[in-house]
DNA sequence: TATTAAACGAGACGGTACGTCGGGTCTTCGG
DNA sequence: CCGAAGACCCGACGTACCGTCTCGTTTAATA
C-alpha cells in the first residue's frame, strides 16, 4: 500500500493514454465540462488511476500541455545580433500561439487555475512562465553590453513592456492579435528601450 | 406567460440581498466553491429567484461587482492639463484597485469567466472595459492636441503598452505590484508617447 | 458500462440500511411526505444509491414491507382439518394485521401505489396477493375433497367472498375491524360455501 | 379583509372552469402528477382562486367528481319487489361505473386520497359512501319485512358481503369485473342473505 | 349610477424535494 | 497483485411545484 506512490511501478501507458485523451477533450469541451471522469473513460482508465498521480484537473491538463506538440516553444531565443529582429520573431511567435487552436485551450485552461490555485499557478510561473522571461532577459542582457540597448535598461521592466500588451488583448478577449500588431508592439517598446 | 419575467414585478429586495450575499461570499470562498446554493440561503431567497433573473453564477458575481462599493473607479479621468500626472494616478489606481483584497476577489472571477463564457466576456468589455480605455484614449487625445505627446500617437497602443505589463503581472501572479513599479511602467511607456 | 448495475457489486450494508430506514420513517410521517432525501439521509447514504437500485419510492417501500418484521404471515394455511376454524384463524388474522400500526402504514402505502403503478401493482399482485390467495384456494379445494363444503365451489369467489368485507371496510375507512366482525363475516360467507 | 371568503362574490364561472379542467386533466395524467398549477392554467384561473375555494387537491377533485357527468349513480335503488332482481342491477351498476374510464380516474383518486387524508376520507364517506349504503340498506330491510329474506339479516355486514368482492378485485387490480362476475357474486352473498 | 371592496388573473416569492451529475474514496474482480 | 471498473458518500446542480404574497383589473353589491 503506497502512501506515496512508487513511480518506478506507474504504467507508462496508463499515463500517456491520460494525458492524450486530456489533449483530446480540452478542444472538444469546455475547460469548465471537462471532468475526471470523461478523461478516465477517454483514456480507457480507471479513475484512481488519475488521482494516484496527480492532485487536481488542472495538475492533469498542465502536464497535457508540457507533453503536447502544440507546446510552447522552448525557452532559447535567437542570437541574430539584431534585437529588434530577434524581439520581432519573439512577438510574432507569441501571437501565433496564442491564436492556435490546439495551444490556446490549453492556456486558457491555466488561465482560469492560475486563477483559483495558487499552487499549480507557483508550477506554472517555475515551469513555464519564468524560464521563458530569462531567456528574454539575458537576450535583453547581450544587447546590453552590445550597446543596442540603453544601459540602464531595467530587464524585469522591459520584459513587462514587451509583452503585456499582446498578453493584456488576448486575457481579456480584445482580439487585434496580428503580426502587425506585434511589429507595432514591438516599435512602441523600443521607444523605451533604446531611449 | 413571461418568457422573459416581468421585471416590474422584480422584488428590489431580493435583488440587493443576492448581490450583497454575492459580495460577501467571493471573498470568504473561491469563486470554483461559490455556489447557487450558497448565495441564495445568505440572502435569505429561493434559488429559483436568482435563476429567473440571471443566467449563469458569473453574470450574479458580474452584478454583484458594478454593485459593489469596491467598484472600479468611474470612466473619467482627470485632466489637469499635465498628463505624466494624471497618467501617474491612472496606474497607482489601478495599482491600489488590483491589491485591494474585496476588488480583486471580484475581478479574479470575472477572469475565469471571461476565458470560458463568450456572453459575459463580451458584457464585460462592453459595460466596463471599453468605456475606461475610452476614457484613457480621449484624455490621450488631449494630451495630442495640446502637444503633449507625439502627434501620430497610436491611441489604443498608447493604452495597450500603459495598462499591459501592470495587467500581465497581476493576472499571471507575478508580483510586484507596487506604486513605484506604476511610475517605472509609466516612465517607460512615456518613451513612446513623447517619442 | 452498467446500464443496469451489477448486483454482485451492491452494497448490503446499504441495502439493508435503506429498507431499515424506510420501515421506521414510514410510521412517523405519511407516505406522501416520506421522500428518497429523508430515506437516504436516515440510512446515511447517498441519494444515487437507492436510485441505482430501485426504480421508485414505491418500489423502496414494497421491498422494506417484504424485508420488515411486520411483514405479512407466510402464505400457508393451518389445515385442522375443520374449514371453519381455518378461516376463522385467517379472517381474524386479517383483522390484526389491518389493524397492526406497523404493518398498515406498509399496506397504505402500497393501496396508494397500486393505484397509479401498473407494474407496482403487478408486482405486488404476484409476491404477495397471489401467492396468499392460492394457499387459501389449496385449503378450499381440500376441504371440497372431505365433503365439507359445497361440491360446485368457485375457489376464486369463494375467496372475494370471504375477504372481500374485510378488505372493504378497511380500504374505506369504515372501521369496525374487530375480531367478532371477522366471525361474522366468516359465518355469512359460510352460508355459500356450504350452501 | 374576509377572514372566510364571501360566496355570494364567488364567481361562478371560475368555479366551473376548475372543475372541468381538473375533469379532463384527471384522464390525461396521472393523479400525482396531477398539480395545481396545472389545473389553473388550463382553467384560466388565477392558482389563488383554487386555494381560497378548495384546502387541498384532494378536495378540488373530490368536488370534480361530484360535478362531472361521469359521476356515480344517485343513492336512490329500484324497488321492483324482487329483492334479487334489484340487487343485480345494483351490482352490474357498480362492475359499469368501475371499468368506465372517466368515473375510474376518479375513483382512483379518491382511494389515494382516503388512505392518506382522515377529513377528506371522512367527507367522502358522508358525501357518497354511507348515502349508498343507507339505499341499499333500506332496500334490504324492505325486503326483510316482505319476508324475501331473512329476518335476522346484519344490513351492514349483508352489504359488505354484497359490495366487498367486486369493490376488492377493482382496488387490487385483479380483473375479472364483468356482469358475469356481479352475477356470480350476488348468488352467493345471496346464500347468506336467504339463508 | 357611482363607489368601493371583494374576488379575480397573473405571477414573483421563499421553500422543499426532485432526479442527475460529477468529485474524490473505497472495494471487487479479472488478467 | 496491479489496475479497470465501478459502487459508494456527498453535495451542488437546475427544475418543478408548493402555498403565500403582492400586484393591477374586473365585477357586483351597496350607497
Amino acid at each position: 500500500m503506497p502512501e506515496t506512490p512508487t513511480a518506478a511501478r506507474r504504467s507508462e501507458r496508463s499515463r500517456a493514454a491520460i494525458l492524450a485523451a486530456t489533449a483530446e477533450l480540452i478542444r472538444e469541451v469546455s475547460y469548465a465540462k471537462l471532468g475526471i471522469e470523461a478523461i478516465a473513460a477517454r483514456a480507457g482508465v480507471g479513475k484512481q488511476t488519475i488521482y494516484r498521480w496527480w492532485p487536481s484537473k488542472g495538475a492533469v491538463v498542465f502536464d497535457a500541455m508540457l507533453e503536447s506538440d502544440s507546446g510552447p516553444e522552448g525557452p532559447a531565443l535567437p542570437d541574430t545580433g539584431d534585437i529588434a529582429a530577434d524581439l520581432r520573431q519573439l512577438l510574432r511567435g507569441s501571437v501565433v500561439a496564442l491564436t492556435d487552436p490546439g495551444f490556446e485551450s490549453f492556456l486558457r485552461a491555466m488561465y482560469i487555475e492560475i486563477q483559483q490555485d495558487a499552487e499549480l499557478g507557483a508550477a506554472y510561473r517555475e515551469r513555464l512562465l519564468l524560464p521563458q522571461r530569462a531567456a528574454v532577459a539575458d537576450r535583453l542582457a547581450a544587447a546590453v553590453a552590445a550597446g543596442e540597448v540603453r544601459a540602464d535598461l531595467d530587464l524585469e521592466l522591459a520584459i513587462d513592456l514587451l509583452l503585456g500588451p499582446v498578453q493584456m488583448r488576448w486575457s481579456l478577449g480584445l482580439g487585434g492579435l496580428t503580426e502587425d500588431y506585434a511589429d507595432a508592439a514591438l516599435d512602441a517598446a523600443l521607444a523605451y528601450l533604446r531611449a
